[in-house]
DNA sequence: AACTCTTGCAACCGCATCTCA
DNA sequence: TTGAGATGCGGTTGCAAGAGT
């Protein structure tokens, strides 16, 4: 049995499309609106010989209008970071973020270019599975792998000079503070002021206690958290692990993680103390 | 100049999700 | 409620162009 194909395999066009396949295409749509209703049945009515999806594919991707093409702006690669961050390769989300901007296109330009530079500069890594997804309550088979090897720690920043709050305040991390929970980083030394490049980061980093502190706002049992991991103390592999949009994980999330083992005591320590003094930097 | 390697990107594929009868 | 068809999505592939040797 198996699924029936979208369309007829053998007599549909593959490969890349002509000018005149795209001036039919645009011609059709634009003719019959951008609601098109039927993608299987256009090409048959717009008298092109290509699969429905094709169609589809191509006008999103290529033809509609208002779609921007070129070079990525600093702002755009910056939302891209954050929202890559914060929820991972959902391509179709991210585009929504940046009009004019196309899933295909965000996500090539990400594997390509993005994240080589990210990479590159020490500055993020991708999110790793480390905690299991609390919505579907079945745990991923990369909890314990990670989860009971690791420690949480916020970032390993300062190999690439930069500390978490310039990375939120240029948008790299989402930057409520009162909404969040940072686990901070481990006992490297941190970022070198001495070319004073990041002094006053720096001091915004000290005072709220990221180097060898975690900080945290307001909160209470309804609060969400987000949750990062470094990747220990190797800087030479560190950056920015994240794992999940930060709307997962409630402190009930958090409590049936630890009970579980899922995550590590480190964090225990955390959340009794988030519970007992609201708005206190902490230290462990 | 010729060849190989690398890069960028359009397009494809298969699976997941949605919609509707 | 169920199942078939349509649509959406993300990973992957293939190819053209450019870079390197």
């Amino acid at each position: 049995m198996g699924r029936a194909p979208c369309c007829d395999k053998a007599n549909v066009k593959k490969g890349p499309w002509s000018p005149e396949e795209d001036a039919k295409l645009k011609e059709y749509i634009e003719k019959h609106g951008t609601t098109v209703g039927n993608w299987i049945a256009l090409p048959q009515r717009a008298g092109l010989k290509r699969c429905g999806k094709s169609c589809r594919l191509r006008w999103l991707n290529y033809l509609r209008p208002n779609i921007k093409h070129g070079e990525f702006s600093d702002d755009e690669d910056r939302i891209i970071c954050s929202l890559f961050h914060r929820i991972g390769s959902r391509w179709s989300i991210i585009a929504g973020q940046l009009p004019g901007r196309t899933d295909n296109d965000i996500k090539n330009y990400w594997n390509t270019k993005l994240k080589k530079k990210l990479l590159g500069n020490n500055i993020i890594s991708p999110p790793s599975p480390f905690l299991p997804n609390l919505n579907s309550q079945i745990p991923s088979p990369y909890d314990h792998q990670y989860v009971n090897t690791n420690s949480f720690r916020a970032f390993s920043t300062t190999a690439a000079g930069i500390d978490p709050p310039s990375l939120i305040s240029s948008g790299f991390m989402h930057g409520n503070y009162n909404n969040q929970v940072i686990f901070g980083g481990g006992g490297e030394a941190s970022c070198s002021s001495s070319d004073g490049s990041c002094s006053a980061n720096n001091q915004i980093g000290e005072n709220l206690g990221f180097h060898h502190q975690s900080y945290l706002g307001n909160h209470d049992e309804t609060q969400k958290f987000f949750i990062t991991e470094a990747n220990g103390y190797d800087h030479s592999k560190g950056g920015i692990f994240s794992h999940g949009n930060p709307l997962d994980y409630s402190m009930e999330d958090i409590k049936q993680l630890i009970s579980t083992n899922h995550i590590s005591t480190n964090l225990n320590f955390f959340v009794d103390e988030i519970k007992t003094e609201p708005g206190t930097t902490l230290y462990y």
